[in-house]
DNA sequence: GATTAAATAT
DNA sequence: CATATTTAAT
């Protein structure tokens, strides 16, 4: 059976976005003991996920990175958007440690893929993207990387029949396997400008369209309090926990905690469907913060009023 | 083991 | 900056 597509699909879009009540039965949290008992969090660890039946609608699960060893992030400040004059803050180790692997979630994508919208094709290189994007942490690389990647996304959907691009793969003679699955789950959460299919760049300085306008100030989007729409995620929940869950990257804890991995030791990765590879001992991890609330680009320092230049951070503390 | 995603190198 | 290749994760 199929679904029917959605026209105005972007407009749910967001809705649809983050559905942390029904998310993710099968990732597991993972913190480390002593982390918790920092935090005050009961540890339970609960090693019992049963599936079906969600414990609190209201714990997020804090996906960190999936990393084998402990890796920490050296908060690079060497990001050209940070013009912040630092005094002295010894507190923060320089060490040039290897930078974790970066997660794309789809609120990362979002923004991202907002500012290529307001930026326009022609500006849109990663230098200015990552300026515009005015996330802490994000580096040029990352942005290079994956602008790669979403412009093979968009000659992609060209190629085929595009128009929503919601469901490009109900194409008859391709074989499209896996590969777009993936990649479009990732790239559909956000809606793709039409000015990139149709080879159009309006320019930054042209009609910026009916788009939000991209303010490196936190706009105030979807709402994160009530998500009950459920539509009919069945299957395709599946990898969009998965996405979703990382979405707890954002989950500020951990005075070193990275955007996706940071974990001290301690064998996380436990978010695993039918395949197996590093299993580790249930025993020990496995935590739910509770009253851990999603933070999303609105919860952070969002200050519309005045002069709200925050960018936003994606670690979690803003170390002192 | 295969595929994708991100990092890294060119 | 763009592309190709390599590395790592799923």
């Amino acid at each position: 059976m199929r679904e029917e597509e959605e026209p105005s699909w972007f407009a749910r879009w967001e809705e649809q976005l983050p559905p942390p009540e029904e998310l993710t039965p099968l990732s597991q949290s993972l913190i480390t003991p002593d982390l918790a008992l920092a935090f005050d969090i009961p540890a339970v660890p609960n090693p019992n996920p049963t599936p079906g039946s969600n414990p609190s609608p209201g714990s997020l699960h804090t996906h960190l990175t999936p990393s084998s060893g402990p890796h920490f992030d050296p908060s690079d400040p060497s990001a050209g958007a940070s013009s912040g004059p630092h005094g002295g803050c010894p507190d923060e180790p320089a060490r040039t440690l290897k930078r974790p692997r970066l997660v794309w979630t789809p609120q990362l994508h979002k923004r991202f893929v907002d500012a290529v919208a307001h930026l326009g094709i022609k500006n849109a290189v990663p230098k200015t993207i990552m300026q515009l994007m005015s996330v802490d942490g994000l580096t040029r690389e990352n942005v290079a990387s994956h602008l790669q990647k979403y412009r093979l996304y968009l000659k992609r959907m060209q190629g085929i029949g595009n128009g929503g691009g919601s469901s490009p793969s109900g194409n008859g003679s391709g074989p499209l396997s896996a590969s777009d699955a993936d990649t479009e789950r990732l790239f559909a959460s956000a809606p793709v400008p039409h000015h990139f299919l149709t080879g159009r760049s309006p320019g930054p300085t042209a009609a910026p369209d009916q788009y939000m306008p991209f303010v490196p100030a936190v706009p105030a989007m979807s709402t994160l309090q009530h998500h009950h729409q459920q539509m009919g995620l069945n299957h395709h929940q599946f990898y969009n926990q998965q996405r979703s869950n990382a979405l707890g990257q954002f989950n500020g804890f951990d005075h070193h905690g990275f955007l996706a991995r940071s974990m001290p030791a301690q064998p996380p990765q436990a978010i695993s469907m039918h395949h197996h590879h590093r299993m580790v001992g249930p025993a020990g991890i496995g935590i739910m913060p509770s009253g851990n609330g999603y933070m999303d680009e609105m919860d952070m320092g969002s200050r519309g009023a005045g002069g709200a230049r925050r960018e936003l951070t994606l670690f979690p503390t803003g170390d002192h």
